[in-house]
DNA sequence: ATCAAGATTACCT
DNA sequence: GGTAATCTTGATA
């Protein structure tokens, strides 16, 4: 097995808003390469997060050092610390200087899932429960593909982290909902995940 | 210099 | 169901 057989996404699927990339995130591969082996997970849910009218965005109030990978053109990886504790990655969306992204909240894992257990919970073997726990959370997906902010602003069209083609998805499969954990602009209807799946954060 | 908030998680009852 | 843990960031003085 090697990454070579993925079809990276190419540089023009991110510069679109990020209300309409969102939905169509779900199923792609989310990828990083490591020295003796790569981790993938599929795509299971993702919030947007948008540049106006916004105010859960932390775009929103414009460019602060915090957030100034959001402004870059779409296609590059911002990562940001939050709680003390987490880190959480966003795929950067539209043109440079609109400040946009979609956050990872949950995926599948498809490949190096031992290598996700050591970091999750020191050890390889996993009961049922883990598995399913292992990268259904925004700060779990980083902590298992150990990304941090050294990976803030990497571009996705790169070699190290990068997303590919999945399964395709129809929009009946796709759930449409209100974000989660955010006080400001609740009510946006932006969080998207699929319906089937087990391994989203949250109903 | 100080302070409050935060796109979360794990653990408790 | 609720909440403590934990610390960076950005705003204010």
């Amino acid at each position: 097995m090697n990454t070579t057989q993925y079809r990276k996404l190419p540089e023009s699927f991110y510069q679109k808003s990020a209300l309409e990339i969102a939905p169509k995130l779900l199923g792609k591969l989310f990828i990083k390469k490591e020295e003796e082996q790569f981790l993938a997970g599929k795509i299971v849910e993702v919030e947007a997060y948008a540049g106006v009218d916004d105010e859960a965005s932390h775009s929103f109030g414009g460019e602060t050092k915090r957030n100034s990978v959001m402004f870059a053109s779409g296609g590059a990886l911002y990562v940001y610390f939050i709680y003390g504790n987490h880190y959480c990655a966003n795929v950067v969306c539209d043109r440079k200087d609109v400040g946009a992204a979609v956050l990872i909240r949950a995926v599948e894992p498809i490949s190096g899932a031992e290598t996700m257990a050591h970091r999750r919970f020191q050890k390889s073997e996993l009961t049922a429960k883990e598995l399913i726990n292992l990268t259904n959370g925004p700060g779990k997906i980083c902590k298992a593909f150990n990304i941090s902010k050294r990976d803030d602003g990497k571009n996705l069209c790169g070699e190290e982290i990068f997303i590919a083609e999945g399964e395709k998805i129809l929009k009946n499969r796709i759930a449409r909902t209100t974000r989660i954990g955010i006080q400001k602009s609740k009510e946006l209807p932006w969080r998207f995940y699929l319906k089937e799946s087990r391994f989203i954060s949250a109903k």
